[in-house]
RNA sequence: GUUCUCGUAGUUCAACGGAUAGAACGGAAGCCUCCUAAGCUUCAGAUACAGGUUCGAUUCCUGUCGAGGACACCA
């Protein structure tokens, strides 16, 4: 990356000059302004300082050091000193070019890196509940997650994506109560979900009015925790249908999650955690329950074991991140959970490591805002008012479908329902990755199926129209076309709009690794949106094909190599690319 | 009550402590005899408030106000 190349040559130059301070904390970053280089660095204000002089003096001799290095000779087109003591670096345009050659050999393997290699990430995302629907809360995990695990698996870690479903639990208590009484083995098989959920509300309602039922649930939990056998049977039952109808939504976003190990796998485990932590003097009795005391640390007391001795949501976290240390050796776990849990997990991560389970493993709680409901309220699952993620999807691609019908009525339809199902859940998806937002998101349907601006659409439309000029170059210039992109005369390209394309270009690998350094996918959708903004300007200023022989070459050969970074770039976010719409 | 996250154009979002706070939607005005107008161009419009740290603060610290969340037997 020809971030960190620069970085080599400033420290080299510093450490020749300034001896003593070559260990001097400075930055290489991206300008905001176009006139203000391709990079620029900070590293003569930060040495002003300590050599206590005018950092614009510091900045020149630097800067003059940079240029007579023969190393650097090739890089930049120009260096200079600017502002109250900047350098900026301009990229020359052979390295430009060079670069955009490199998209077009290295194709959907440009940006791939082995900074990750030997690495094991391990991705809690989606970890949905058992007979409850999912909802557009459940997506923000899932299609986070996804991403991270693409970004992450794109620069050489080993990735393990890990669906930990809540499958066990006092909410089987009342499912399972609520199926005895009301529940019809046929009418649940046929539409799993959606029956446990109307299961579910019943009893809640009932409950409300009956205060037994809360307990009667609890006796058929601890009656499944014990391994009752019929209990087993209709948790085994309500779990199996569940799954198929969350797989089939799996299938539909294109998520692939390597092991859906729930709260159920764990169970075995538990026991032997609350012993283990009793014994190392970390657990004790409380109020009649075991909790991990964590005042010492000002966080509240973490309880793993009911009074009852039924263990909880925690103990079986617990075992989980042990596994995954043991199992996978993981160096990362990742959890990608909305912040409403965030007091939950500090302590959940303040246990471990007392407990010493994930001795040098990074725990991190990768948050996102809540979906809330167009009240400004919390959903809830108990009183059925949740967008189903069925409906959020069904709806984007008929109006997906709308769209194409308007536009290109001239397509098959059975091309044009394929393409409202990419375009459709391409806007879904972009959505919930564009925005790197905690805050809360007030759900809003205009919003989440906007196809217009800053959505997967306006990107997916960028190749679109890219392949459509291929297309047409093709189907005109037969024999020339497979040898097109081999020796393109990139030197040709000398408009602005050009140069700025080509300058942005060579930025994409670092917004991949950013975003896996932030855990944050809306980097990557960021500095795709942007690139596909400066091509469209390109693209309606300039004649593509309709120019000389070599120019429209090397256009077309620009216009290919961002066709090839959007897709890479909106790959990684798990969004696919239709050839036409 | 304690605590977490957040407060940026009318709305939804950007901005490693950096240079002139960027977009999109919505509003106003333009661009299809020309490669896909789901596009492009132009205009209007914002850092909640008060202090502090810093050469430099939307960003860090303190306080006030406002929104949402969490706070022991749910997950």
């Amino acid at each position: 990356m020809i971030k960190q190349e620069i970085e080599r040559i400033i420290r080299a130059v510093v450490a020749a000059k300034f001896g003593s301070l070559e260990d001097a904390v400075f930055e290489v970053e991206n300008p905001k302004q176009k006139d203000n280089g391709d990079y620029s660095s900070n590293v003569a204000m930060v040495l002003a300082k300590r050599l206590e002089k005018n950092p614009r003096e510091v900045a020149d001799e630097i800067v003059s050091d940079i240029l007579k290095d023969p190393q650097s000779g090739g890089y930049f087109r120009k260096v200079e000193a600017a502002g109250p003591g900047f350098i900026n670096f301009y990229i020359s345009d052979e390295k430009l070019r060079e670069n955009a050659q490199k998209i077009l050999d290295k194709k959907e393997k440009f940006g791939r890196s082995k900074q990750g290699e030997g690495k094991t990430v391990v991705v809690d995302y989606s970890s949905i509940n058992i007979a409850k629907p999912m909802h557009v809360g459940h997506l923000r995990s899932t299609i986070i997650g996804q991403a991270l695990y693409n970004i992450y698996g794109s620069l050489g870690y080993k990735v393990i994506g890990d669906n930990h479903i809540g499958d066990w639990g006092t909410q089987f208590g009342k499912m399972i109560y609520a199926y005895k009484y009301w529940g019809d083995k046929k009418i649940v098989a046929k539409n799993p979900v959606e029956e446990m959920t109307k299961l579910y509300v019943r009893f809640h309602k009932e409950a409300e009015a009956n205060k037994e039922l809360d307990e009667l649930a609890r006796t058929e939990t601890k009656k499944l925790q014990n391994k009752d056998d019929e209990n087993i049977k209709i948790w085994k039952f309500l779990v199996r249908e569940s799954l198929k109808d969350a797989n089939k939504i799996y299938k539909i976003l294109n998520v692939k999650i390597d092991y859906t190990l729930g709260e159920s796998f764990y169970d075995e485990m538990l026991s032997g955690i609350v012993r283990e932590a009793t014994d190392k003097g970390y657990a004790k009795k409380s109020e009649g329950a075991m909790i991990i005391d964590l005042d010492n640390f000002g966080l509240p007391p973490f309880l793993v074991q009911k009074t009852d001795g039924a263990y909880l949501y925690a103990t079986t976290d617990l075992a989980t991140a042990k596994y995954r240390k043991e199992k996978w050796n993981a160096d990362k776990i990742l959890y990608i959970v909305s912040n409403e849990q965030a007091l939950y997990l500090e302590q959940m991560f303040k246990s471990l490591e007392l407990l010493g389970y994930c001795p040098d493993t990074e725990l991190k709680h990768v948050k996102f805002g809540m979906v809330l409901g167009e009240a400004g309220k919390k959903f809830s699952t108990r009183k059925g008012d949740t967008v189903k993620l069925e409906d959020l999807i069904a709806k984007a691609v008929d109006m997906a479908k709308q769209v194409i019908d308007e536009k290109n009525p001239g397509l098959s339809q059975k091309e044009k329902k394929k393409i409202a199902w990419t375009v459709g859940i391409g806007a879904i998806k972009y959505n919930d990755l564009s925005q790197n937002r905690l805050t809360d998101i007030v759900f809003n349907w205009d919003k989440m199926l906007s196809f217009d601006g800053n959505s997967a659409p306006y990107l997916q439309y960028t190749c679109a129209r890219i392949n459509s000029l291929h297309e047409k170059y093709k189907n005109e210039n037969r024999l020339e076309a497979i040898l097109t992109f081999q020796k393109p005369h990139l030197e040709l390209l000398r408009e602005g709009a050009e140069k700025d394309i080509l300058r942005y270009l060579v930025k994409y690998p670092e917004a991949v690794e950013s975003a896996a350094r932030e855990n944050s996918p809306h980097l990557v959708a960021l500095y795709i949106y942007n690139l596909a903004s400066d091509y469209n300007t390109f693209y309606n200023s300039y004649p593509i094909l309709k120019t000389d022989k070599d120019l429209m070459k090397a256009r077309l050969a620009l216009s290919e190599a961002v066709a090839i970074v959007l897709k890479n770039g909106l790959t990684l976010l798990g969004i696919d690319v239709p050839d036409r719409m």
